[in-house]
DNA sequence: GGGACTAATGCTCAGTTTGAGTATTAGTTG
DNA sequence: CAACTAATACTCAAACTGAGCATTAGTCCC
């Protein structure tokens, strides 16, 4: 559209939200062309990105972000499939994303949540190692995965990125994991890519991908915030940014293993949790569950200090 | 120059070496008009913008850097003060800066380096708490501080921020120190970008600044570099992209010090260092100190691998 | 060649924190 | 009221930490 190529700066945010079964995001765009809540910052009318990112999420869905934190900017040529109904980039503009993460606290189930929000592991199907999911979503990249892994560096990189032959599972690598099946040419994004950089749409074999493609770059940009927001649990008391406001240690538990992917062991989770002083026990109780009533929490006035930790994650046996 | 406003993005560098001393920047620019290595996006040359950031620090400085990582995109309106020299910005554009930060392996005194180095404990002299330098700086922000904290609410986050009342020092809390400093004034910066928006340059009275002041937001840039620096020492083994290749516990323990700004526990630093399997005994030694030689060590290829984690920080008592 | 001096290493000890379980308890439901 | 289901308590050994005291291997100086 213009003469001389522009940047146009792309806003894109990851919201979470917990809903009973899991984290949550909202998205945005239609059938076939899903992605991330996105907008353009506009140099004149907008005086911050956060409050950019703000507005627009509530422009485009209806819901209002509470805790909103960067993430990473994503500048590679290549990887950003502009999106057609923005109408406002040419081919000739560059677009940089700047990928944001929101956090949303839990809404009690039943109430209604403005936007389409969907269970984040549909996206990435190995990241959930609850069940025995995750597992067999990964049993089903193996064979192409060790294919691919022609070089001892590249079967090491999987090694390390999986988690296999006795290296531990890292559960806040989920960008590098993400990095490694698009190099592999294992997520449909990179068959994409290269299509339209290789300028032919070839009618490529039919590969049947395990996990749903999000538009442009996206898929990165929720990679990355899965990772941070894994990685940060354990040192920030940023997990009651997604909790409600009371919740009983058993709520809070599943929130962390449904975010972080992994099952922990239920009498050291609470263990060390009442140890950290980030929770207080409010008076009442919780009796819905049919086992022995719960006692209900709320996060401490000390979870809020500056310099509290986060949780501790105490791995249950497999 | 250009009708419609555009968006330039300007990439700032801040490259860490250690020296002998302590952390050392590169900087560029000229006296009076101090900043960090800085270029400008070009849309059309530069495919990723860690390539840009390594080439054009290559070309102003004449330095190769080694680990780079992106750590934030600032777009703040106001903050942002265009480098006049750069000649590619004028008034009408938006400048949005994403900082890097880049570690480069320690250098023997004497080798030659290329650029202008300077220790970064100049522009922030809070910060190092190894001797009483970092206090008496404190010292002297007090009364301003105090001054400034006329609410409540400003008082606790006085006290979060620097530790007071009880409360703990966090060494990676660099950036909330500053951004707080900058908030209350305290920093030339403030001044500077108040006066822009005024459009008055009034002939403040001459106040005595703690801690020397940089061209436009390099300074927080840097706070960020230095507070992200800090806590991946932590969960990361990072600090081997600093070290030399071959060092003694002490200098590694030197250096840690020096990048944490704070003093550490010599027996129990070793302990932890050996037991994480992080370095291993090369089997030379290095008796140039005056007392009993100390063995040479190494970081151990374990320390290489995606998992590995950082080290522990067993603070020495006051 | 021995004593003073200086770092680097070694070791100890008690108090905490973790990993892994086993044992109770307080509601709900048939 | 017995069976069932969660929540909560308690235990125990192994590993990790914070604080020191103790020992060693060089250099420097008479």
């Amino acid at each position: 559209m213009n003469a001389t190529p522009r940047v146009i700066i792309g806003l894109s945010a990851v919201v979470v939200a917990a809903s009973g079964k899991g984290p949550e995001l909202l998205l945005s765009g239609s059938p076939g062309a899903i992605g991330l809540p996105f907008g353009s910052f506009d140099p004149i009318g907008h005086r911050t990105f956060e409050l950019a990112v703000r507005d627009f999420v509530t422009s485009q869905t209806g819901f209002a972000l509470g805790y909103v934190e960067q993430l990473y900017t994503f500048g590679d040529k290549g990887r950003e499939a502009p999106v057609a109904d923005m109408g406002q980039s040419s081919d000739a503009d560059r677009v940089v994303s700047v990928g944001y993460i929101a956090l949303a606290s839990s809404i009690v189930e039943g109430q209604r949540r403005a936007g389409v929000w969907a269970d984040w592991y549909r996206f990435f199907p190995w990241e959930d190692r609850r069940s025995t999911g995750g597992m067999r979503a990964l049993e089903l990249l193996m064979p192409d995965l060790n294919a691919w892994a022609t070089t001892t560096e590249r079967q090491s990189r999987v090694a390390m990125a999986f988690g296999l032959h006795g290296q531990s599972w890292q559960e806040s690598q989920v960008l590098d994991r993400f990095e490694l099946l698009y190099e592999a040419g294992l997520v449909q994004e990179a068959q994409r890519d290269r299509a339209k950089s290789h300028g032919s749409v070839a009618p490529e074999l039919e590969r049947a991908y395990v996990g749903e493609p999000l538009v442009s770059d996206h898929r990165r940009i929720l990679a990355t915030a899965m990772g941070r927001l894994r990685a940060k649990i354990r040192y920030r008391p940023i997990i009651f940014d997604l909790a409600p406001v009371r919740f009983t240690l058993s709520e809070l538990q599943d929130l962390v293993e449904a975010v972080c992917g992994v099952k922990l062991h239920k009498q050291n989770f609470r263990r060390t949790l009442e140890r950290s002083g980030l929770v207080e026990s409010t008076g009442a109780m919780h009796a819905e569950t049919g086992g022995r009533p719960a006692m209900l929490f709320t996060r401490s006035s000390t979870s809020r200090q500056a310099g509290a930790s986060g949780l501790s994650l105490p791995l249950a046996k497999r």
